[in-house]
DNA sequence: CTTTAAAGGTATGGCCTTGTACCATTGGAA
DNA sequence: TTCCAATGGTACAAGGCCATACCTTTAAAG
């Protein structure tokens, strides 16, 4: 007698669970924190030259122990992209990415990574789409003000003065900016660690003056619709914003 | 000589590592299966009466072992929640919540989850917002035909014929069927895990059926711009539906 | 030059989690 | 009635992760 009954209903098509029966977890403590302090390099928060936190605090920020936090750090180090310096006024500084032929390639670093992507790909820029999106309007639904506007303002003549260099790190510090004063500290995190992905693909192709500038005239149209609360044209601006990169890695991966 | 200079800008007002520097894990595996088990329960997917999948199936899905699993059923079976059988045929089955004075207690049980949830609260509704319109938003622009199209109008007309008890279990399946069909099986486990947030508050208010039936009109309108590929329209109908469990959630807190 | 505070480096014991194998129970099928 | 396959129940050893305490190094401060 297994009253199955109510559950033989539409869904049958599909897997029902397939949205809540994932891993719990990604991996091992230690491969989840190799990635968060990826994510920190990636999003350019720490940038080049600069150290991260020391380990105890990371440790502490992260829930988990110096040890595991030590292991991570260790394969960052041996991979060649942190430094660990002892001593009062050391810790672990950023390394300059090694030369890799990646801008050059025409693509082929692009192509690479994609596929280690493979599905999540398209559900990659999907969600950052919709995190984006919901970012840039709720964020003009608060009309920020005061030292909220001023920091956008500031971020935005930061990001328009940026060398070709600087560009990817400042404009993601913008998006960033934005995500968090949506409001919501779940939107925000989930943007960072979408964003992060996003990078690494961005990484592997080159940024021409041109698009540059066309961007930072799309961040003064939205950045001015937020300023003045409003919700659509800020969505419009971003949803604008966005095509342009989705163009961009398409045109090269196709 | 420490370089410095370059991340002392704008970001310095906030915690510029905020939305990276998180915890790694909630809590140990044995929470957050817990947690993923409820989930299927809250949001309906396994009803009252039916039984989990066998524990060597949620195990393999979940990505952890048979011994961590059975420690989380065991608690969820000493709290009431599920009922064990052994032998074949038998499982976890879901039995009826224990009576609680939830639903005429006019809110004081929400204020108790609401104060729970602390900052969270705000957090979760913008969060669900921001998925919801985007599911909504790139569900229509799929334009789902074939044995998608009928899949939404088959749980659109089951939630349409549904009883006061039922009603809250075939609203969250179709809300979940739109986010499953966004594409992005990112947006679709955010949001199956901050409906069940969600359902765990609604079920501390009482369901009218004026309310049932104004949700039903806005889900037809919904439906309709979604098989119609109408993206705006899709948006703003989602709008109106959730402003409407808002407004609900809002008024039994104050 | 000495001191000192802040940082990384190391060691130990215990709990959590896993993989694997096997046992026990049960209701339907033969 | 007997058998069987699906399901929950148990045991054990190995590895992962943690809290804690303590050691070592370094460069600025005095």
């Amino acid at each position: 007698m297994i009253e199955n009954g109510a559950s033989n209903e539409a869904t049958d098509t599909a897997d029902p669970y397939a949205a809540v029966l994932r891993p719990v977890r990604s991996g091992n403590t230690f491969e989840e924190t190799v990635e968060k302090v990826l994510q920190l390099i990636r999003l350019g928060l720490v940038p080049v030259g600069d150290r991260l936190p020391p380990e105890r605090e990371l440790a502490d920020r992260l829930q988990i122990s110096r040890v595991t936090l030590r292991e991570a750090l260790k394969v960052l180090q041996d991979a060649g992209v942190l430094e660990v310096r002892r001593g009062r006024y050391g810790g672990a500084f950023v390394l300059a990415p090694a030369p890799t032929p990646a801008a050059a390639s025409g693509g082929a670093a692009l192509r690479r990574r994609a596929e280690q992507l493979g599905d999540r790909l398209e559900d990659t820029l999907l969600f950052r789409q919709v995190l984006e999106l919901g970012a840039a309007e709720l964020c003009a639904a608060r009309r920020p003000q005061g030292v909220e506007a001023e920091r956008l303002q500031l971020l935005l003549a930061e990001t328009g003065a940026a060398s070709l260099e600087e560009y990817r790190r400042l404009d993601t510090r913008l998006h960033l900016a934005i995500a968090e004063l949506s409001g919501s500290a779940s939107v925000a995190a989930q943007y960072a660690a979408v964003r992060a992905t996003v990078n690494e693909l961005l990484d592997c192709i080159p940024l021409l003056t041109p698009n540059l500038q066309h961007s930072q005239r799309q961040h003064e149209e939205l950045i001015d619709a937020i300023l003045a609360g409003d919700q659509t044209r800020a969505r419009v601006a971003m949803r604008e914003h966005l095509a342009g990169t989705a163009a961009l890695l398409r045109g090269f991966l196709s």
